[in-house]
DNA sequence: AGGCGTTGGCTAATGATAGTAGCTTTCAGG
DNA sequence: CCTGAAAGCTACTATCATTAGCCAACGCCT
């Protein structure tokens, strides 16, 4: 019998495969064993268990946002680097609906898989914020502020929260007003 | 033999002890038919399945936390009814953590489970706003971008996103700097 | 070419869980 | 007391995750 070459990779592709077309929560070994052509044990060879599958997936998503952050703060600084990151987190996390909230639904607090996953998420803003002049504590703070804001509208977006039949760019765009004129200006008063 | 005596309500108490002593995770029928005293199947009669008692464990919840919030903004107004609301959110969530996570775990995009059990706690943000002269649409945008703070807050705290250690009652009074000074303020200019 | 060890895949089996069907018992109200 | 609905129960099915142990394929090395 042909072998069918799966890979931890492979495998991690057929996840994010499944959680794009039916979801998160059909997110199964099972599931992925059967896109493989493969007995759902087989799995084991490429994956510890199902947690560490969920892990795999989570820091796959968290690099691909990354990425799209850092495209977007390319060649930017200031209020434009901050509004062209804040877009394109919400840009990627409407785009791809599933993954995003399998990232959450999978985060299990005990486990530092969000910490890490979300390291170069917070290197670049840390980044973007350093093009107003914060450093040190000031920018960790202003991070964690703008990580809650983005994060929590893309939940409660994603997660329909959101009923009303009111523009959420407009509600978007404020939210980037509030943390921008929120921020402090340390290095242009001192 | 003696019946259990169970309820709809008493079925979400135990639910809701599971919770709290063992996490979110840990809420299973098995669990709850055995802190009942009672099979499995038995729970069939006071829920229609899983789904059900996960939804009534987050409009329970839901309903807590906007008891909480009705409580502290009651007599205040402006910025210290904003703040004392949102410190009573974050309160709410650090002191049951197992609860907020849960509910946010149980939302499944399609149901309106997070938008109907939110509904109270969005009426009392909109009612914070009100007290800025904030009306229509300008109170609706930022009562979006104040679930969002918080909530995002509220889940990266409780989930251990935040590793360094650095002051989190700062970073959280940063977030109500931002969302304070980036309201439109229509009632007083116009 | 041939041998051999690693690796990837398989079957079988276990234990947890959600959920259904259908029977029995309790209990409250007439 | 009688009776019917509500609340339990047992038995059963199906789906999963996970482990154990077996076997075949593939690459490499002579």
């Amino acid at each position: 019998m042909a072998r069918a070459g799966l890979s931890r990779d492979a495998v991690v592709d057929l996840a994010l495969r499944i959680i794009d077309e039916e979801g998160g929560a059909a997110l199964t070994l099972a599931a992925v064993a059967g896109r493989a052509g493969v007995a759902t044990p087989s799995l084991y060879k490429h994956v510890r268990n199902l947690a560490e599958l969920n892990t795999l997936v989570s820091v796959r998503v968290m690099d691909e946002l990354a990425d799209r952050l850092r495209e977007a703060v390319l060649g930017r600084s200031g209020d434009e680097a901050l509004r062209a990151c804040m877009a394109a987190y919400r840009d990627y996390v409407t785009g791809n609906p599933g993954r995003y909230a399998a990232v959450i639904q999978a985060a299990r607090p005990g486990q530092d898989d969000v910490a890490k996953a979300g390291g170069r998420v917070v290197d670049i803003m840390l980044a973007t914020f350093r093009g107003y002049g914060l450093e040190g504590a000031d920018a960790l703070h202003a991070v964690r502020c703008l990580r809650s804001a983005v994060h929590g509208f893309a939940v409660l977006e994603s997660g329909g929260a959101f009923g009303l039949p009111l523009d959420l760019d407009a509600s978007y765009a404020l939210l980037a007003d509030m943390i921008i004129s929120g921020l402090p200006s340390p290095a242009r008063q001192r």
